[in-house]
DNA sequence: TTAGGGTTAG
C-alpha cells in the first residue's frame, strides 16, 4: 500500500528533470521526503498527483515525434509488484520530450505533481486507464536513475555515504549498474529511513531546500496577489538568532488557498520541510521549493500536539514533539514575542487597530460601497455607534438570524485586495480579521464628541491586515459559539443592568453621581490600566498622585492611577534620592492601583507642568517588556519575573504627548465616576505615607493641598478630617457614603451596579448584577487547601490536590475536628504512607483502574451505592439550597453552574466517609463504613449525557473497595456539585499517578504538570493536555437581611485574592497558611465593620431536573491588599 | 508572475 518516501542516503544518483535544472551532485530528491507514494493500480483518472509520487521504471520509449514545431515523446512506464507488473503510458512534451531522451530503459524515474488522465488508448492497448502527462504547464517533478553511472558521481556517493551514521543497506550505484533495477533492490533504498534533521536559523543559507522550525515573529495571513496566486508572508525566529532584530522572513506563494501555512497568530510554530533559501535585498528569503510542506502548531506550551497542516499525510516524530516543546517554552521564556490586540465587540474604541473573531451573518458584494460588506457579531455590544448597511440580499431564514441578533451586530467594510476573499464568505462562517481599524471618517466628523465610526478592513497588508476563515472545530470558534449561544441573553442583562442602575438613581442617591451616570452611558468604553498587554501601545486618562523630576535620565515620571488595577506587574521606579511631589492620601487610597509612567525627553517639559492631584491624558503611550527583550546570549529573567513599564517615549510620532485636562473634560468623566467610587468608600486618608518600599528614601513633598478631584481646595496642608469636611460640603456626598466603615474588600469596574440587600437580591430577576455589603459567616470547603484544585481546559475534569502530602487522617477524625486544626493553622507534617500499607495499596487500586480494582468495585458496587442513594437523599438538596430562593418551596434541588459543560466529572474523597451531620448525629452510610477514614473516588466511567432530569444524589454512587477506602462515582458534575459534596465531607481525589509529569528544577517550569486523565488515559499516545489549577469555594454571606450562598472560582477568584495565583495548597505551605489568615479574617464571628465585605454578585438561572435555580457568583471583588498582602 | 513587514527601542 501506500508509503511514505523516506530520506536515503543515495540519493545523488538521482537526477531532476529537466536535466538542465540540476548537476548529479546537486540533486534535491529531498523533495519527496514526506510526499504519499502512490502505486499505479491505485491510480484512477480523476486523482492528482500533487503531493504524491510515482516509482517507475522506464519500460519502452516511442522516441521523440514532432507535431508542427513543438517535440512530443510517447514512453511506457513499467511498475513491479508482488503479483504483477502494471504499466502506464506518459507522454513528454516540450523539454519533457527533449530530455527524456538522457533516460534509458530500465532506469528507476520518480515522478511527482505531473497531470494524470484518461488514457486515450486504453481500450487497445490495455495498458492502463490513465496516461501521464509531462508539460511545462504542469511543471512535474521527474527524477531518474540512470543505469550508468560515472566513476565521479560513484566516488561522491561514497564519500557522502561516510558520513551518514546507517549506511548499513546503502546499495552502492554498481549495485544498479547495467541492468534493470528490481522490486528487492529498490526496496533495499528505502529501507533506511532517518529523520529530518532541522537547521537551526542561524546556519540556514541559500538553498535548494532545507527543513527548519520556527516560531512566528509576524505574519500576514493569506492574501489574493494580483497575479494568480495567494501570497502569504511569515516570518520565524528561533533560539539560535536574535529573535529580537532578526527572522527568517518567508514569502509563500499558491494558487489553492487552503494549501498555505495555516498560521493564524504570532507565537505559532511551523515545520517547513523543502524550503528554498535564496536572497532579497541582501537578505536571506525563504520560499516553496517542489515538495513543500508546512505544519503549523499552536504557541501555547499547553496547547494540544496537534498541527494545522494543508495534507492529511503528514508525519510527526518524537523528536517533531520535543522541538515543538522546546519552541514552545522557548517563546514563552524569552517573552520577545508580543501578541496581537484581540478585542471583542464592546472593547473597541475609535481610531484603534486591532485582530477580531467573529462570525459572519451576512454578505454583501453590492458594490454600492465600492467594498464587499460582512455583516459579524461576536456576542458583545460594541458601545460605538457605527456606520450600518442595508444591502443585504437575505432569504427569511437569515433575516430571522439577523434581527435575532440585531444591535449586536456590525457591519465591516472590507477594501481592496481582501474583497475576493470577503466574498467568498458565507453567512455562518467564523472569521478573524487582521489589523481591522474603527475609522472616524476623516475630516467629516473631526470635532464631533461621538464621531460615528466604520469597521474597515483596508487594502493593503500592513501590519498583517488580511482575514482568515477559521476552523469551526478549533478552540477558539468552539469558545464563541458557546459565547454566542446565550450572547443575546446576556446582552439583554447588560440592558437590565443599565435600566437596574438608573432606577436606582431615580430614587435618590447622590446627585454628582447621577449626573454622571446619565453621561457614561453614550460614552464610547475607555482605555483602563486594567486592559493593559505587554508590547500595546495606547492612550490613557489618569489621575496623578506623584511626580518625580529623574534629570539624569532624561525623564519625569510620574505615579498614576485610574480607579482600575493593572493585570501585568509594572515596573516601579526607584525614586530615591529624588524629590517626590505627592499627595499622601491619595497615594494610599490608590494603594496597588498606583503604577508609574516615564515621561521622556521632549515630553519633560508638560511633565514638569504636571502636579499630584492633575488628570492627565497620555497619547500613544507604551508598555514595552521589562527587563528588556533578552539579547542574543543574555541571562534570561527569571520565569515569572517578566513585567511590563509604562513609558512615553521621545517623538511625537503617532501622536505621542501628555496634557494636563480639565477636570472637567469629558474624557475624565468615567475616570472620576471610577475614582470617586473608590474614594467615597475608602476613607482615612492617611497622613503616613504607606511606603510601598521602592520610595525608601525619597525626599516626600507633601502637595495634599490637592485633593483627588484635581480641583484645589485654595488651602496649604490640611488635615484628613478638614479635607473630608471639604468633600462633603463640595460635593454633596450622601451621608450614607460617607458614613462608610472601611470594607474588607472592594468592588472595581462596577460602579453602575446597584447595592441591594441580601433579600432583596434575592428577588431580583435574573440574569442581573448587583452589589452587596455582607459579612461571611461561612465558607466551603472548609479546608482551605481544597480551595484549589485542578480542572481540564478540555472536559472540564476535575481532581483534588492531596497526593502531594499523603496526609493520613486519623480512626474516628470528624470532619470539623479536622477543618478547624487545617483551616486556623497550618497543617502539620505528617508521615507519608509507607509503601505497600494498607492505605497505599486501596490508593492505588483507585489511582490505576484496572481489571482487579474494577472488578472490585463491581462487586460491591450495587449495595453500596444503594446504600448511598438512600443514606443521602436529601442531605446534598439541602446543602445546595439553603438560600431563600423563590423556588425553593416547590421542591429540594441542586443547582448548576453555568460555566460548567454538561459533561464535566469529578472525583472526590471524603475524610470520614461521612458528612459532617450525619458526623454529628453520629449516624453513617453503613455499618461497614462506620469505621471508614475517608472515601476515595474513582473516575467516572460516564463522561457526559447524563439525563437533565437526574439529581445530585441519583448521579451519586458511594462504594467500599476496602476497609478504610471506599468510592463515590459522580457523573456530570458541575462547580456547583463539587461544593455541594464538599459540604458533605467529600474531597476531590488525587488523579492517578500516571498522570503526574514532573519537571526537573533545570526547567524553565519546574514542578509538577497533570495530564488530564479523561482526555489522557493512555500518556503513550502522545496526546497531552495540562490541567491548570483553579480556585472553587464557596462563600456564605450574610447581611441583616437574608443570608446568601456565593461561589467563588477561576479568575474572579484569582481577582477576589488580589492576584493570589492558585497553587497546590497541599505543598505550598505559606500560600495555605496566607489563604487560611485571610479567611480566618473575612469569616466573622464579631460585629467588627472590619470584616465585612463589599461585593459584586453576578446572578443568573439554571434551569436543571426541570426546575429553574438561581446561581450568584462573587465578579470584579477585591480584596483589601492589607489583607491579602500580610 | 505575484510580493518580498516596520511607531521605540529608556
Amino acid at each position: 500500500m501506500d508509503q511514505l518516501f523516506s530520506k536515503r542516503k543515495l540519493e545523488k544518483c538521482y537526477i531532476k528533470m529537466p536535466f538542465t535544472l540540476m548537476k548529479p551532485d546537486v540533486c534535491n530528491i529531498q523533495a519527496l521526503f514526506g510526499l504519499q507514494q502512490i502505486q499505479l493500480k491505485h491510480l484512477k483518472p480523476d486523482d492528482s498527483l500533487i503531493n504524491r509520487f510515482l516509482k517507475l521504471t522506464l519500460y519502452k520509449d516511442w522516441g521523440v515525434k514532432w507535431v508542427g514545431t513543438t517535440p512530443r515523446r510517447k514512453i511506457v512506464f513499467l511498475e513491479s509488484g508482488p503479483l504483477s507488473d502494471q504499466k502506464i503510458n506518459a507522454y513528454c512534451i516540450g523539454q519533457y520530450a527533449k530530455d527524456f531522451s538522457a533516460v534509458n530503459v530500465g532506469d528507476v524515474v520518480f515522478v511527482a505533481n505531473a497531470t494524470i488522465q484518461k488514457s486515450s488508448t486504453f481500450s487497445k492497448d490495455m495498458i492502463h486507464p490513465c496516461q501521464l502527462v509531462f508539460s511545462s504547464e504542469s511543471n512535474p517533478d521527474i527524477w531518474s536513475m540512470p543505469k550508468n553511472i560515472s566513476a565521479s558521481a560513484s566516488t561522491t556517493a561514497t564519500t557522502h555515504d561516510k558520513n551518514t551514521t546507517a549506511g548499513n543497506a546503502a546499495p552502492t550505484p554498481a549495485t544498479l549498474n547495467g541492468g534493470t533495477v528490481n522490486q528487492n533492490q529498490q526496496s533495499a533504498l528505502f529501507k533506511d529511513l532517518y529523520n529530518y534533521r532541522y537547521t537551526p536559523l542561524k546556519d540556514v543559507k541559500v538553498t535548494r531546500g532545507v527543513d527548519v522550525y520556527g516560531v512566528v515573529k509576524f505574519f500576514k495571513p493569506p492574501y489574493k496577489t494580483s497575479g494568480a496566486d495567494y501570497c502569504t508572508m511569515i516570518t520565524i525566529v528561533d533560539p539560535s538568532i536574535d529573535a529580537q532584530v532578526s527572522g527568517l522572513k518567508c514569502l509563500i506563494f499558491n494558487s489553492d488557498l487552503n494549501a498555505m501555512p495555516k498560521v493564524l497568530d504570532v507565537g505559532n510554530i511551523v515545520r517547513f520541510h523543502r524550503l528554498k533559501v535564496i536572497v532579497f535585498r541582501d537578505e536571506l528569503q525563504g520560499q516553496k521549493s517542489p515538495g513543500f510542506s508546512c505544519l503549523v502548531f499552536d504557541g501555547s506550551p499547553e496547547a494540544p500536539m496537534e498541527p494545522r497542516s494543508t495534507t492529511t499525510n503528514y508525519t510527526i516524530s518524537e523528536l517533531d514533539k520535543e522541538k515543538v516543546k522546546e519552541l514552545r517554552t522557548w517563546s514563552k521564556e524569552s517573552g520577545f514575542l508580543s501578541e496581537r490586540l484581540k478585542l471583542t465587540l464592546s472593547m473597541v474604541t475609535e481610531g484603534q487597530h486591532f485582530d477580531l473573531i467573529c462570525q459572519v451573518i451576512a454578505v454583501s458584494a453590492s458594490s454600492q460601497h465600492g467594498c464587499v460588506n460582512l455583516k459579524v457579531w461576536d456576542g458583545t455590544k460594541c458601545k460605538l455607534s457605527s456606520f450600518h448597511i442595508d444591502t443585504y440580499q437575505l432569504d427569511e431564514e437569515r433575516q430571522a438570524e439577523v434581527d435575532r441578533v440585531g444591535a449586536l451586530a456590525v457591519d465591516i467594510f472590507v477594501n481592496g485586495q481582501h474583497e475576493e476573499f470577503a466574498k467568498s464568505v458565507s453567512p455562518g462562517d467564523f472569521v478573524r480579521f487582521y489589523n481591522l481599524y474603527t475609522s472616524t471618517g476623516g475630516s467629516q466628523q473631526q470635532g464631533k464628541v461621538n464621531p460615528k465610526v466604520m469597521f474597515v478592513l483596508l487594502d493593503g497588508t500592513l501590519y498583517g491586515r488580511g482575514m482568515v476563515r477559521l476552523n469551526r472545530n478549533s478552540a477558539e470558534v468552539r469558545a464563541l459559539m458557546r459565547k454566542l449561544e446565550t450572547a443575546v441573553e446576556d446582552a439583554l442583562l447588560a440592558e437590565a443592568e443599565v435600566e437596574t442602575d438608573e432606577t436606582a438613581q431615580s430614587e435618590g442617591p447622590p446627585s454628582h453621581l447621577q449626573q454622571v451616570v446619565s453621561v457614561e452611558v453614550h460614552d464610547p468604553p475607555v482605555m483602563t490600566l486594567s486592559k493593559v498587554r505587554a508590547s500595546q501601545y495606547f492612550d490613557l486618562t489618569c489621575q496623578v498622585i506623584k511626580t518625580v523630576e529623574m534629570s539624569d535620565i532624561s525623564c519625569v515620571c510620574i505615579n498614576v492611577w485610574d480607579g482600575t488595577k493593572m493585570n501585568l506587574p509594572c515596573r516601579k521606579m526607584d525614586c530615591t534620592n529624588y524629590s517626590v511631589s505627592m499627595i499622601p492620601g491619595l497615594a494610599e487610597t490608590a494603594g496597588p492601583m498606583a503604577e508609574d509612567i516615564c515621561l521622556y525627553d521632549n515630553h519633560m517639559e508638560n511633565g514638569r507642568k504636571i502636579k499630584p492631584g492633575n488628570f492627565v491624558k497620555v497619547t500613544n503611550l507604551h508598555a514595552p517588556r521589562y527587563p528588556p527583550l533578552p539579547r542574543k546570549g543574555a541571562v534570561l529573567p527569571p520565569m515569572g519575573s517578566t513585567k511590563v513599564e509604562l513609558v512615553l517615549h521621545k517623538g511625537v510620532t503617532f501622536g505621542k504627548n501628555v496634557q494636563v485636562i480639565s477636570p472637567d473634560s469629558p474624557l475624565v468623566v468615567p475616570l472620576k465616576r471610577r475614582l470617586d467610587a473608590l474614594l467615597g468608600k475608602i476613607p482615612g486618608e492617611r497622613t503616613t505615607p504607606s511606603d510601598g518600599g521602592n520610595e525608601a528614601g525619597a525626599k516626600v513633598r507633601n502637595e495634599s493641598s490637592k485633593d483627588s478631584t484635581g480641583k484645589d481646595d485654595g488651602g496649604g496642608p490640611s488635615r484628613n478630617e478638614d479635607k473630608e469636611a471639604n468633600r462633603k460640603k463640595r460635593d454633596g456626598v450622601s451621608e450614607e457614603l460617607r458614613c462608610m466603615q472601611r470594607f474588607a474588600s472592594f468592588t472595581v469596574n462596577c460602579e453602575r451596579i446597584k447595592f441591594v440587600s441580601i433579600s432583596e437580591a434575592k428577588g431580583i430577576q435574573l440574569p442581573n448584577k448587583f452589589r452587596i455589603k455582607a459579612k461571611v459567616t461561612s465558607f466551603v470547603p472548609a479546608d482551605v487547601r481544597d480551595f484549589v484544585h485542578v480542572r481540564c481546559p478540555a472536559c472540564n475534569h476535575r481532581c483534588g490536590l492531596s497526593f502531594l502530602t499523603d496526609f493520613p487522617v486519623k480512626k474516628n477524625h470528624t470532619i470539623d475536628e479536622g477543618n478547624k486544626s487545617s483551616r486556623r493553622h497550618p497543617p502539620r507534617r505528617r508521615k507519608l504512607r509507607p509503601p505497600g500499607s494498607k492505605v497505599e495499596e486501596s490508593a492505588r487500586a483507585s489511582e490505576e483502574p484496572g481489571p482487579r480494582s474494577s472488578m472490585r468495585i463491581k462487586a460491591r458496587q450495587q449495595r453500596m451505592s444503594q446504600q448511598a442513594v438512600e443514606a443521602n437523599e436529601g442531605k446534598f438538596t439541602e446543602a445546595a439550597t439553603n438560600e431563600k430562593s423563590p423556588t425553593k418551596s416547590t421542591k429540594r434541588k441542586q443547582a448548576e453552574d453555568s460555566q460548567e459543560s454538561p459533561a464535566s466529572g469529578m472525583t472526590l474523597r471524603s475524610s470520614t466517609g461521612r458528612s459532617p451531620k450525619r458526623a454529628r448525629r453520629g449516624e453513617s452510610l453503613s455499618d461497614s463504613q462506620s469505621s471508614n477514614d475517608y472515601v476515595t473516588a474513582s473516575q467516572s466511567s460516564s463522561q457526559s449525557s447524563q439525563p437533565e432530569t437526574q439529581t445530585l444524589h441519583q448521579r451519586l454512587k458511594v462504594i467500599q473497595l476496602e476497609g478504610k477506602y471506599g468510592t463515590v462515582e459522580v457523573n456530570n458534575v458541575s462547580a456547583r456539585d463539587v461544593i455541594t459534596l464538599c459540604k458533605n465531607g467529600l474531597k476531590l481525589s488525587q488523579p492517578p499517578r500516571a498522570c503526574l509529569k514532573y519537571v526537573p528544577l533545570s526547567s524553565p517550569e519546574p514542578g509538577i504538570k497533570l495530564l488530564c486523565p479523561r482526555c489522557c488515559p493512555d500518556t503513550s499516545n502522545g496526546r497531552k493536555i495540562l490541567m491548570n489549577y483553579e480556585y472553587l469555594f464557596k462563600l456564605n454571606l450574610q447581611d441583616n437581611s437574608d443570608s446568601i450562598e456565593v461561589i467563588v472560582q477561576g479568575d474572579q477568584a484569582t481577582k477576589f485574592l488580589n492576584g493570589l495565583e492558585p497553587d497546590n495548597l497541599y505543598k505550598d505551605e505559606s500560600q495555605r497558611n496566607r489563604l487560611a489568615r485571610i479567611m480566618e479574617v473575612i469569616e466573622s464571628k464579631t460585629d467588627s465593620d472590619q470584616s465585612s465585605l463589599e461585593c459584586c454578585i453576578k446572578g443568573h438561572t439554571m434551569v436543571r431536573h426541570k426546575e429553574s435555580h438561581r446561581i450568584y457568583q462573587l465578579v470584579d471583588t477585591l480584596l483589601s491588599s492589607d489583607l491579602t498582602e500580610v
